[in-house]
RNA sequence: GGACAAUUAGCUCAGUUGGUUAGAGCGUUCGCCUCACACGCGAGAGGUCAAAGGUUCGAGUCCUUUAUUGUCCA
């Protein structure tokens, strides 16, 4: 379908809601651009690029981070697709099952219900209507993004295929021995009452009492030995008083027995290294059901644990606390200890304290049957890749983060008590062995009975993330194998957060290689953490939390993502304000209203858009000449095509939008454009009028397709304008320009020369306050007839971006009543009767001597100095000693003009 | 306590192997509604590059120490 209705010209404003309405997803999705087949990578031979989503957490809703995270991630996809690449992003959510069994509890409560009086079957069916419900959001809101994803293979973590392959790399590992089942303290959620992973554990400081606690000994009456504890509650499930060997304090007491106060118990005191002699009293309560640390000093000493902190977080002893949250027991045996007489003394004191994620409680160190992945051996070759260079990481520092985790890796504890979530495949005999099986009829086989159980407990929601790069791509089993896994595994460019390094990528690097033999990923790139304009981080509850939905309806999609990326440097915090995305907006309706002058030039010249395709389709860059500022234009414009692709392949996003907008802003718009309306104004043949048109596009429509993956919107909106293009057609699948080295080293000087002209003449203007209104004479002596000849070929140049009349003097005196400068060896003279001040002429002139002969000093300084001479290269003494020259020649100029002034 | 970042203009940040008189955006000052754009145009002011040492002919850039801030891990 051809579009010949399309206006020739853009309308006289931009609005980015009719604009972005017409180019949203939707459209794209419709036409299949964003598809990625491996076909055209396995039969057609295309290079592919996969990237993929982060699945976000499908009771989530859009924030600022998935706009950073989306963008950039969109910006590569779109970057590789138009250089050439079979681009395929691979989108998804996840079913995070802490978070949205909590969210449907809470649902079920106001209704009265618990998930018990539902039981597992029909909870989980409500689960899935709310899922189905509103799970849809976040993606619905990724779209106004209008990021370019396969959403054809949009997969949820719970979706069959990737279910099956959880519960088979579940099986896999099992048999490999690198998942056991085993009695561990871990970190209980007492809100969500679930075992949680250490990653889930956020360590926060806090101030608590350190509680001195005098024991009785039962072979000393009268004599005590002091612990100190901030969990005194927890003295109750003492098992023993633990000192250091070393320590000659308590040397004397070891083997003996102490009372627990209100306990009563009679437990020993023992050695062991464990003990830091430095810290309390150095005598240390051990209390192996509710301290990690307590539990292995206990193993080794063959205590048993006693428990008296139950799922809720309540008490479960029987001295009277029963029932008790953890947190007013705490503060009852206080007092119970101070009547009793145990109390010693409290300090105040400052300590980490771990919470849960998810709940923000503190974290119960729990005593229980969990089941865990063997970590060790997955660690050394995923540590490997990356020491190795295989998988690099962007900025290249987190590297340490990912080693020190490596080495120091510990047992991932992957059950969860819930029921939302990928239920762990074993199943119990009556005699309590396992039999681990994708189904309860395989393991019957194996159990050989009919009387099995399955376990109650889900898998960890990362257990499934971790098996994204392969799930997306239909990955089932280690015998998995087909035409996506083929084409785009491994994947290229992983974008994600910085605080998610050990929950997701490490581990992921971990299952590529386990199951998959292949790292998942080349590239990592590790996003800012986006704040707010005062540093702190966004947080729902601070309400400092921007709703990018709102941001887009003011300042529309492209400005926004233009904004997150100018602002967000690789690797640092980005500092937002919702006011920032004035500088995308401001960009956007720059960009529109260039491009309305250089399609009212095209106007002119051209009859229709097909007058202007037939004649623009043959245009040849390489054929400019003759056109000053159109050359200098070309080799700026390749000049930022360098430098673009050369961010590109640094990861440097940051620079390239900035390349981009200071190529349109300051070289296309400030200078290029304003050459233009001169050139067209002035006597030019038809044919030379036209190619200078199609100059003008021809960059214009290379600076879009530059642009393009970082503002969509507006610049699909634009392409279609400059030549009549279908609606199926799109920028995004057009072909991104390449620098050409030949163009980018035009030499420029003239072009330069007449600019810097310019600026003088503009800052004499301004100084003297010449109204803007009002041509002044400005006469110039060339320093050399090359110059002469730039000046005598683009006067009229000179004359309308100065606002000036130029004419080019021969004669060596200095005029009168004007002020003057230099401008590489070529004096100036603004003619200013009647508005020269001469005393103003004369301190303007005593100054920009002061200023040169600074610098003619320094350079001196620096030639005369003999290690300079010695030691710098010949090229660089060449150039200071050419910019001496031209110096000293600046500085008797103005030197003379300060004379004949003062006469 | 350990590791890693950061510290450059009032604010937010560029400054890529050491070598132009250290740049941009926002803000600010002055002048302009100049026929693409006031979400704009032109011109200015503003910095002993956190501090102290060191290496070097030459340091914002490399090294050491210190300070402050942040992140991660104990």
């Amino acid at each position: 379908m051809s579009d010949n209705s399309t206006p020739f010209n853009l309308e006289k404003t931009y609005n980015h809601h009719d604009v972005e309405e017409r180019w949203r997803s939707a459209h794209w999705e419709a036409l299949g651009t964003f598809h990625g087949e491996s076909s055209r990578v396995l039969d057609e031979g295309k290079t592919p690029y996969s990237v993929l989503m982060p699945p976000p957490n499908v009771t989530g809703s859009l924030t600022l981070g998935h706009v950073l995270n989306h963008t950039l991630q969109d910006i590569f996809i779109r970057y590789s697709r138009m250089t050439g690449k079979e681009a395929l992003w691979l989108p998804g959510t996840d079913h995070a099952g802490i978070a949205t069994q909590t969210v449907v509890e809470k649902k079920l409560k106001k209704e009265g219900i618990t998930r018990h009086d539902l039981g597992r079957k029909e909870f989980l069916d409500h689960v899935w209507e709310w899922r189905d419900e509103y799970g849809g959001l976040i993606l619905r809101q990724l779209r106004r993004l209008g990021i370019s994803c396969d959403w054809r293979r949009n997969l949820f973590t719970m979706d069959e295929s990737a279910s099956t392959a959880v519960i088979n790399a579940f099986i896999a590992l099992y048999r490999d021995g690198l998942i056991y089942r085993g009695t561990r303290i871990i970190n209980w959620c007492p809100v969500s009452q679930t075992a949680l992973s250490d990653e889930e554990v956020i360590m926060k400081p806090r101030r608590d009492k350190l509680v001195y606690v005098q024991y009785a000994l039962v072979s000393h009456p009268g004599r005590f030995i002091t612990i100190a504890t901030v969990r005194p509650e927890t003295i109750l499930a003492d098992v023993a008083i633990a000192v250091n060997p070393e320590d000659p304090r308590y040397s004397d007491l070891v083997g003996e027995l102490a009372i627990v106060p209100v306990a009563g118990r009679h437990i020993p005191i023992i050695a062991d290294n464990y003990v830091d002699i430095e810290f309390g009293t150095g005598a240390l309560k051990i209390t192996p059901a509710h301290d990690a640390n307590d539990y292995e000093v206990a193993r080794r000493h063959n205590l048993t644990a006693i428990s008296v902190v139950g799922k809720d977080g309540r008490m479960t002893d029987s001295f009277g606390y029963g029932g008790m949250d953890r947190f007013d027991a705490r503060e009852k045996i206080l007092k119970d200890l101070e009547e009793s007489g145990n109390l010693v003394r409290v300090e105040e004191y400052e300590h980490n304290v771990g919470y849960s994620e998810r709940a923000d409680v503190v974290v119960e160190p729990y005593l229980s049957e969990q089941w865990f992945v063997k970590m060790a051996p997955l660690a050394e070759k995923a540590l490997q890749v990356v020491n190795d260079g295989e998988i690099r990481f962007h900025p290249p520092h987190w590297i340490n983060t990912y080693r020190h985790w490596m080495e120091n890796i510990r047992d991932w504890c992957i059950s969860r008590q819930l029921w939302w979530g990928h239920r762990i495949p074993a199943w119990y005999d009556t005699e309590g062995r396992v039999w681990v099986a994708a189904t309860y009829e395989e393991a019957c086989h194996l159990a050989g009975t009919d009387k099995l159980v399955q376990d109650d407990d889900v898998l960890d929601t990362w257990f499934s993330s971790w098996l994204w790069p392969l799930t997306t791509l239909g990955w089932t089993d280690t015998h998995s194998d087909n035409a996506d896994l083929r084409a785009f595994y491994p994947t290229n460019t992983l974008v994600t957060g910085p605080d998610i390094i050990f929950f997701w990528v490490a581990r992921m690097i971990m299952a590529g290689l386990y199951f998959k033999g292949e790292v998942p990923f080349r590239d990592v790139y590790l996003t800012s953490i986006i704040r707010d304009m005062k540093g702190r981080k966004l947080s729902k509850s601070l309400g400092n939390s921007p709703d990018p939905l709102k941001v887009i309806d003011i300042y529309g999609t492209d400005a926004l993502r233009f904004t997150i990326i100018y602002i967000a440097p690789l690797g640092q915090d980005v500092l937002f304000g919702e006011e920032k995305c004035e500088l995308g907006r401001n960009f956007a309706t720059k960009i529109w209203n260039a491009t309305r002058l250089v399609f009212m030039q095209r106007e002119k010249y051209f009859a229709d858009s097909e007058a202007f395709a037939a004649v623009y389709r043959e245009f040849d860059p390489h054929a400019v000449n003759n056109d000053l500022a159109g050359e200098w234009l070309l080799s700026s414009y390749h000049a930022m095509l360098e430098r673009y692709h050369t961010a590109f392949a640094q990861f440097r996003l940051n620079d390239i939008v900035r390349n981009v907008y200071e190529f349109f802003w300051g070289d296309f718009c400030g200078w290029y454009l304003e050459a233009l309306k001169v050139r067209l104004a002035g006597p030019l043949s038809e044919e030379e009028a036209r190619r200078t048109v199609c100059l003008a596009v021809h960059v214009l429509e290379g600076t879009l397709k530059a642009l393009h993956p970082v503002m969509p919107f507006i610049t699909d909106e634009i392409w279609h304008h400059i030549l009549p293009r279908t609606t199926e057609e799109s920028i995004a699948s057009a072909s991104m320009p390449v620098a050409d080295a030949a163009l980018a080293g035009i030499d420029i000087s003239s072009f330069t020369l007449i600019q810097k002209v310019v600026s003088e003449i503009r800052s004499i203007r301004s100084l003297f306050s010449v109204p803007h209104n009002v041509e002044a004479v400005v006469q110039l002596r060339p320093g050399s007839n090359a110059d002469r000849a730039v000046f005598e070929r683009d006067l009229a140049l000179i004359a309308s971006l100065a606002q000036c009349r130029p004419e080019i003097i021969h004669d060596t005196a200095r005029p009168k009543h004007a002020a003057g400068s230099v401008v590489e060896g070529n004096e100036l003279f603004v003619q200013l009767e009647g508005l020269i001040s001469f005393e103003k002429e004369r301190e303007r002139l005593q100054k920009e001597i002061t200023n040169v002969s600074n610098y003619v000093g320094a350079l001196t300084k620096k030639l005369s100095n003999s290690g300079f001479a010695d030691h710098a290269p010949k090229e660089l003494i060449e150039q200071e000693q050419q910019k001496l020259r031209d110096a000293g020649d600046n500085l008797e100029k103005l030197k003379s003009n300060l004379e004949v002034l003062s006469d």
